[in-house]
DNA sequence: TGTTGTGAATGACTTCACAGCG
DNA sequence: CGCTGTGAAGTCATTCACAACA
């Protein structure tokens, strides 16, 4: 319905959701956009603006309704659902991602671990055998995958990307150390644990 | 020496260096904005009037010597040396990290990791052995760290915060899914994993 | 010629401020 | 009365376009 939103807008969204999350299970049934400012460290006209663009889901005097902006915000981001996930790369950042418990409750599940190594191949992690890199392509179709996790080293990590692509996958996240092309349409997101500490240290 | 720099400039210029340091490996010398965009998805224009705000590094005619532009990238943000860094929360996510082998050559070293768990306490993680998270202020001053990564569960993120703060923590990398409050001056950059892939699912 | 560095122009995002309504 | 939703204003970021120069 939005004519269009801001990539910008979109990446808080996952964050005013997550701060309702937090509020709900405090037991409140109400808030304000102030208040979630406050929490998050936005403006509560930022908040408010962010949200005018997808409706109205608050009552003036009073605020909005917890379980329903977050379950609003849900549905804007298509997370009332579980989306299959597979993760590629089973080192050790690849391995706490298979078996991270977080990902669940957020609408994310992981289906599926690859990796090149013939000594990782076959090893069970969390519920699931990692297995050949080699059946990214078919496994990925199988099971209607569209979102993935690069976790390999730079080195591997356009190509995995390329396979990744041509097998249907149209949304990534990143983990490894470099940046990689993707055709217009998917969309990527990029995680490098060292490039987060980088961004900090120009300011001690 | 420059006036002010928006922050959304510091946090490129860590992928400008990553994207330098990849093009040495691959033999180059010299490249330009135009290149560099390319590979990184930026503007050329964008990262000459970054670049511009600290100076003048390139020829005209020719471009920017890959090697030199480095390092005065790495000097900018200070990496050109070597930051101690504490881990707390030694879960999955905090393991990998521990044991992370890209913080090094990126001018970082974990020095310490600390989890309140007593089954984790004095487990060996890579070449260290886990601490008690009691032992986070006299260990961090001890240490002189200014930088650490947290990754313990939302529900200790904020105290776990409150102490690394009062340690005399100013730079943080948070990957506990919620927000926390940091005094002014401290810098905070969040990673939860869940929310990167929530910024993504709005556009399948 | 090719590419930088940079004011000027454009565009995008945030904040303001207040009417409107519960 | 308090808080939302939203045009308008203000601020900030990006792109343009070109002089300067190797």
């Amino acid at each position: 319905m939005p004519t269009h939103v801001p990539d910008i807008v979109i990446g808080r969204l996952p964050l005013y959701l997550r701060a309702l999350e937090h509020l709900l299970k405090e037991g409140r049934e109400i808030t304000s956009s102030q208040e979630l400012g406050e929490r998050l460290g936005y403006s509560a006209a930022q908040i408010r603006k962010d949200l005018s663009f997808f409706g109205e889901f608050g009552k003036q005097g009073s605020g909005y309704r917890i379980g329903y902006l977050a379950q609003e915000l849900r549905k804007i981001l298509k997370v009332d659902r579980e989306w299959p996930v597979v993760v590629v790369g089973v080192g050790d950042l690849g391995h706490a991602l298979v078996r991270y418990a977080g990902f669940k409750p957020k609408g994310f599940r992981i289906v599926a671990a690859f990796d090149n190594d013939p000594a990782k191949i076959g090893q069970q992690v969390g519920s699931l055998v990692v297995q050949d890199s080699r059946l990214i392509p078919e496994e990925v179709k199988r099971l209607g995958v569209q979102i993935a996790i690069i976790a390999t080293p730079a080195s591997a990590a356009q190509e995995v990307a390329d396979t990744l692509v041509a097998a249907g996958i149209r949304a990534i996240v990143n983990y490894a150390p470099i940046s990689v092309k993707v055709p217009a349409g998917v969309r990527i997101q990029y995680v490098d644990p060292a490039v987060q500490l980088q961004r900090l240290t120009y300011y001690l």
